[in-house]
RNA sequence: UGGUCUGUAGCUGAGUGGUAAAGCGUCCGGCUGUUAACCGGAAGAUCGUAGGUUCAAUCCCUACCAGACCAGCCA
């Protein structure tokens, strides 16, 4: 973007009017590109962003530690007293406070930098009106303050390495499905399907709620709502990605996600983020070979475009922020049956607070002790019993397992669930049965297998999970900007 | 939703049945091509809210509110 500024003079314009037209004339380049390049010493430049830290010299400048957002690494400005504004603004300007800069590139005579600005022209285009009660003080703070001030917190080296990384995830994702002949379905937000099986869901409604209509059993009637039906926010697209899949041969849905369960953990969002590819033709170990790719794809990109960032996690979040993601992408993710996988927890020595038997649906612990204890790396689990799964998830020959699998990674758990989908239309309405889904409310689903059905599979990425998984972020409230969560829709 | 724990200056965080350390930040001064600098000084806290016990509570008890973590639900 070019955010050069022309200003009209007119007749003869005071001595800083002239230099703000000057400056203006020049273009604004991001610090990241700034600091990446080389042999520009001498060169004219002009940052904007705010100010982390000041310290002063007595020798007559101040140092400026300029961030824009750009990348990890501030800018160190070198603002001399000789500039006009020195004592009425450069020596009052305090953490948080917008700025200008003009300056000139040089070699830094200090340590912590090659290049610094020396600056021509410092405007403070913000102030920080109270500097005493400002939130983000460039110290110490904890996880929890900053959840508080969700607004400000990217303005913080952790927030800000996050927005980045994640950003840098998603960007990856896209380009993985990209190159691999995958299009992008936006699902819809909004849904009458209220059987999806993935939990409890927000009531969407544009009736007054001081005032609902009633049928003549005294039931509200809904048939006077804005669709003439139920509605809610979506808790999947999968559903209707199978009927693009099953056109489009390859897709995949990447949006926000609903879920009214009361969960208070580290890792359940409200309202979260999800990937969710689905492919035609393609059974329960093609899908397990693309959840393995595409993990290691992010990986792969996140390493080599954020190291600025990563090293950041590494330092101050996690140790194995950079190797668990090396490790990744060089070793292959274990894969087992979930009746093996039983068999490894009924022999192993670990005791589990709830008994190991087969037929249970993993617990945390179990999930954990296979993913971190056992392989030491991400487990793929195959092939669940049908009765913990849900109703379109395809029925193996044995009749009692589901082509199901979860990839469960260390320290996150579960991180991505799919499976092949149930194509024979009888099989389907069974398990429909049986779970006791009125047909009547999937008659379009069950369409898609009455007219050119073929085997298809998909699973569901948590991308917020993810991201909590490759920054070595513990929460997950914490690589999402503004995090919602039971009580909490601030921001 | 259940279990455990927490709630003390802007932030971080000690502590005591007789009204409360310190560090950082802020403000003032000093020093310095500084690196989340350093030195000195100042301001800044009715110790989450409401009851109760007590001569006296921030500290003990009860309730409530808020938050964290663990579990369940899942991604």
């Amino acid at each position: 973007m070019d955010c050069t500024i022309f200003r009209q003079a007119d007749k003869t314009p005071p001595l800083g009017l002239a230099r703000n037209r000057l400056k203006m004339t020049v273009k604004v380049e991001p610090i990241d590109s700034l600091l990446k390049s080389s042999g520009r010493e001498g060169e004219e430049v002009r940052v904007q962003g705010w100010i982390r830290t000041r310290r002063d010299s007595k020798a007559g400048l101040s140092f400026l530690a300029v961030h824009d957002g750009s990348c990890f690494d501030p800018i160190q400005v070198v603002a001399e007293n000789h500039l006009h504004n020195y004592p009425s603004e450069v020596q009052r300007l305090t953490t948080g406070c917008a700025v200008d800069i003009l300056g000139t590139i040089k070699p830094s005579q200090g340590k912590g930098q090659s290049i610094e600005l020396l600056a021509a022209e410092v405007q403070v285009i913000g102030w920080v009106e109270d500097p005493d009660t400002y939130p983000m003080s460039p110290k110490r703070h904890t996880m929890e303050h900053l959840r508080e001030h969700a607004h400000l917190r990217p303005r913080t080296n952790v927030s800000g390495a996050v927005a980045r990384v994640r950003n840098c995830i998603a960007l990856a994702i896209h380009q993985f499905f990209h190159q691999n002949g995958f299009n992008y379905v936006h699902t819809p937000i909004l849904t009458a399907s209220d059987c999806e099986g993935a939990g409890e869901m927000f009531r969407v409604s544009s009736l007054d709620m001081e005032n609902l209509p009633r049928n003549e059993q005294g039931a509200i009637d809904y048939s006077k709502d804005f669709f003439g039906e139920e509605s809610f926010l979506t808790v999947s697209g999968q559903l209707n990605a199978e009927a693009y899949c099953l056109a489009l041969s390859r897709v995949y849905t990447f949006g926000p996600t609903f879920r009214a369960e009361n969960s208070n953990t580290t890792r359940h969002l409200a309202e979260f983020w999800m990937v969710e590819p689905e492919v035609a033709f393609a059974d329960l170990a093609d899908i397990a070979d693309l959840a393995e790719q595409v993990l290691k794809h992010v990986c792969k990109v996140v390493l080599n475009e954020r190291a600025d960032d990563m090293a950041f996690f590494a330092q101050r979040i996690d140790k194995e922020a950079i190797s668990r993601l090396e490790n990744i992408i060089e070793k292959d993710f274990a894969r087992i049956n979930y009746s093996d996988a039983i068999e490894i927890l009924e022999n192993c020595k670990e005791k589990f607070e709830f008994p190991v038997s087969w037929g249970i649906d993993l617990a945390s612990e179990h999930e954990r002790y296979l993913a971190e204890v056992h392989f030491k790396k991400p487990v793929i689990v195959m092939n669940y019993p049908k009765g913990i799964k849900a109703f379109y998830m395809r029925m193996n020959d044995d009749g009692r397992t589901v082509a199901a699998m979860d990839v469960l990674a260390p320290g996150i758990g579960e991180i991505i669930g799919g499976a092949q989908r149930e194509e024979r239309l009888e099989k389907l309405d069974e398990r429909m049965d049986e779970m006791n889904i009125p047909r009547a409310h999937l008659d379009w689903y069950r369409d898609l297998r009455r007219y050119g059905t073929v085997p298809h599979a998909g699973f569901g990425l948590g991308f917020d999970r993810l991201v909590s998984y490759v920054t070595g972020m513990s929460n997950i409230r914490d690589v999402i900007p503004f995090p919602r969560t039971p009580k909490n829709i601030s921001f």
